[in-house]
DNA sequence: CAACATGATTGTTT
DNA sequence: AAACAATCATGTTG
């Protein structure tokens, strides 16, 4: 009974020492200030100063007994407005309310990263990547290459489980954190006066340092990822040789479009298709994408060009080569295509040929031809390929001069439409090439050698 | 293992 | 943005 009251007292003293409310006389000495019964006061307080020392001292049940019994005093409705009022003055739960967390871009970077790596997110082909890994090892049966990927894959999907582990670890202590949180704030409510607010904050507090602990964890996967790719595949530099069927259908088509040596985006992908170009040194690992056959069927074609101009001497017996394998059926399809462009009969644009007009090389044969300048070609298929059978027939007149005239004749397939693109370096499309002067096959050329 | 071949990368130019 | 040129690093060959 006198205890409480003291206890009251007690609170009243601390709580405005705490909050330093001066003059705040919300809570004043219960009644007259002199100093007669001060000393007694001051006792009293002490007294209950010390036994909230000693609090820890006591047993769990003499505690919540004497929390029961102040729960049910009398006085504690009084007590508890009077600690409303007060933190209302303080404006203690008005803040933080309006801290709305903007996006960390540091974390959205780690999230972006760990999805892009494959590491959070969906995982890939609804089955596990390791398993997917270990049957690939196993089997050994897919493309070659799948040995350093599959070992990648599982160095991969190891660090994905443990960040998904620990991940989930987190969550966990977090929610039970959260929740013991709120019972606490819960019961407490009962003794003072905490908003709903409050509690939100706390828990948006608890989450943050939470996630704070995430992106630890989050970096230190991105690190080890990092530190994965850059072992593995900063072998990115590690290539593989194309098929021998690949480079012939590469060369194939740089050497029938000799003079122009640019394959538009299409043909590119077409070529790379053609090629199959697969999976193979495309796919950068991790990268979601599917790869860049652009990029290497890109690569391709400007180390060849850069190679065959810098050395055409050294070329000349490979484009012979390629010349004189598309040689025949190049040499039909433009007789088609002459014959189709002089007696304009857009009908039947493979009539003249003897039926063998299934062109299995050339690969442009139903590709772009939007590069095709003077178009006065009504078959369209014809049109396109007109241009790379001109420059397979331009070998083909170096080892077998005389269709020289023929071409020339034609103002079809004058120098003009064929050096008209920026000529690809000038001295790319070489006399040495054309030159009728120069025997069939001779591998000599301008080029010092 | 040396020499060359070749796909990829990087920095510069157009 | 695409092409070029130089260079790198590996693959292949003898």
């Amino acid at each position: 009974m006198d205890e409480q009251a003291r206890i009251m007292q007690a609170l009243g003293g601390v709580s405005l020492a705490g909050h330093s409310v001066q003059g705040g006389m919300a809570l004043p000495p219960p009644h007259g200030h002199d100093g007669t019964d001060g000393d007694g006061r001051k006792q009293d307080i002490g007294d209950i100063l010390h036994q909230i020392m000693t609090i820890t001292d006591q047993s769990l049940d003499e505690a919540q007994a004497k929390k029961h019994g102040l729960n049910c005093h009398r006085m504690k409705p009084a007590l508890f407005s009077v600690l409303c009022e007060i933190k209302e003055k303080t404006g203690l739960s008005i803040r933080g309310a309006q801290e709305e967390d903007p996006p960390d871009p540091q974390l959205m970077r780690l999230d972006n990263m760990l999805l892009a790596e494959g590491v959070s997110g969906p995982e890939k082909g609804g089955g596990s990547a390791a398993a997917a890994a270990a049957a690939a090892a196993a089997g050994g049966s897919p493309a070659d290459n799948s040995i350093e990927h599959s070992d990648y894959r599982a160095k991969l999907s190891q660090i994905r489980q443990i960040y998904h582990t620990e991940l989930e670890k987190y969550e966990q202590a977090c929610n039970e954190f959260t929740t013991h949180v709120m019972n606490l704030l819960r019961e407490q409510s009962r003794t003072r006066p905490i908003s709903p607010k409050e509690i939100e904050r706390m828990v948006s507090i608890i989450h943050r340092k939470f996630s704070s602990i995430q992106m630890q964890l989050k970096q230190s996967t991105c690190e080890a990822v990092m530190i994965l790719r850059s072992r593995f595949l900063d072998a990115r530099r590690k290539r593989r040789n194309f098929s021998k069927q690949a480079t012939e259908i590469l060369n194939e088509y740089f050497y029938s479009h000799l003079s122009n040596p640019y394959p538009s985006e299409e043909a590119k992908e077409e070529l790379a298709k053609k090629c199959s170009i697969t999976v193979s040194q495309l796919v950068k690992l991790g990268d979601l994408q599917p790869c860049s056959w652009r990029q290497t069927v890109s690569n391709w074609f400007g180390n060849k060009r850069i190679r065959y101009k810098k050395n055409i001497g050294k070329f000349q017996e490979e484009a012979n080569l390629y010349a004189a394998k598309t040689a025949v059926t190049a040499a039909h399809a433009v007789a088609a295509a002459v014959q189709n462009s002089q007696t304009n009969s857009p009908t039947t644009p493979n009539s003249g040929s003897s039926g063998s007009f299934n062109l299995p090389n050339s690969g442009d044969m139903f590709m772009s031809m939007q590069n095709l300048n003077g178009d006065s070609y009504q078959g369209a298929h014809v049109g396109a390929n007109v241009q790379s059978q001109v420059d397979t027939l331009r070998h083909v007149i170096s080892q077998t001069a005389g269709y020289n005239d023929a071409l020339g004749g034609n103002p079809m397939y004058s120098p003009h439409g064929l050096n008209g693109n920026r000529g690809w370096h000038d001295a790319a499309t070489p006399s040495s090439v054309i030159s009728p002067t120069e025997g069939p096959g001779s591998v000599h050329s301008d080029t010092s050698n």
